[in-house]
DNA sequence: ACAGTTTATATGAATTTTCATGTAATGTGA
DNA sequence: TCACATTACATGAAAATTCATATAAACTGT
């Protein structure tokens, strides 16, 4: 049921829209049964490698707007998964930072994603995969990395 | 601000992510300044195709879920832009389709859709844009085109 | 033709997101 | 250092989305 070309967005925006769409959802599935949201899920794996994050710096970052961020990380605080702390060179500033729970909680799902980056690739083509991934990043520092 | 590579989502996932974003949320600005919002704009530019489509198809066009098409639809039916009608063959269905209203109000969007398309790919350079499009709808499809 | 199943859409309630705005802290120029 | 502008975040009300489920119409095998 793809159906015919009925223009649909910018064919490339279009595009980027249902592929990134589709990959998500595939691994949304994953995310699910361990009882995440994909923004919830976004958030741990941002948060993961670093150290804290601001809530600015997370919105950028999970491609969602200030205030659900604000909401969204006062639910996951509340679940005891990330636990805010006042920056000490900016008092306006709400860092964010995962709880010993939080980073259990998101260990599996990192091994997880990989593993699925790595089936997706490979189903690909680990050469395409490479160039798309060349690509994508080339559009994105194009058009402000913001 | 784009910061160190902080895992974020699938790596791949998060590219299509954010790269999608990036360029939807350029067209946006247009799409917000004809008074539209991006879903309905989808809607429209998917209608402007065909003839009709089913609630169900267009859910999956627009990479949205059937409540939310149906509601959104509805909302759309309200402001006059897209009738219903029912399916001949299958009185389940309800075929959703432009008015003439909504053909005059998604017409200038679709002009300046193209532009905004040719410009992104112009940036990107024609023939890296193509390789990327060819990757891309080789990912959906590999990934079941439901 | 019938009972059971599946499919297409609608809908109410709960949840989430968004908009507009508020507040407090920081930055800036005179 | 004093206004003034800006930045970071929070928040309440409104809007949109989602989940679970309902309804009605097709489909299926017998």
């Amino acid at each position: 049921m793809t159906s015919s070309p009925g223009f649909v967005d910018d064919y490339l925006a279009y595009l980027l829209a249902r592929a990134s769409h589709l990959i998500s959802s595939e691994f949304h599935a994953v995310v699910e049964a361990n009882g995440l949201s994909l923004m919830e899920w976004r958030v741990m794996a941002s948060l993961s490698g670093k150290d804290s994050l601001s809530i600015n710096e997370l919105a950028s970052i999970v491609l969602a707007k200030q205030p659900t961020v604000t909401k969204l990380v006062g639910r996951m605080q509340g679940a005891g998964w990330v636990k805010r702390s006042d920056a000490a060179h900016d008092k306006r500033q709400s860092l964010v930072s995962l709880t010993a729970a939080g980073r259990r909680k998101v260990q599996p799902l990192l091994k997880q994603a990989k593993a699925h980056e790595a089936q997706v690739v490979s189903a690909l083509g680990t050469d395409p995969a490479h160039q798309l991934k060349l690509m994508l990043e080339r559009l994105i520092a194009a058009h402000g990395s913001s």
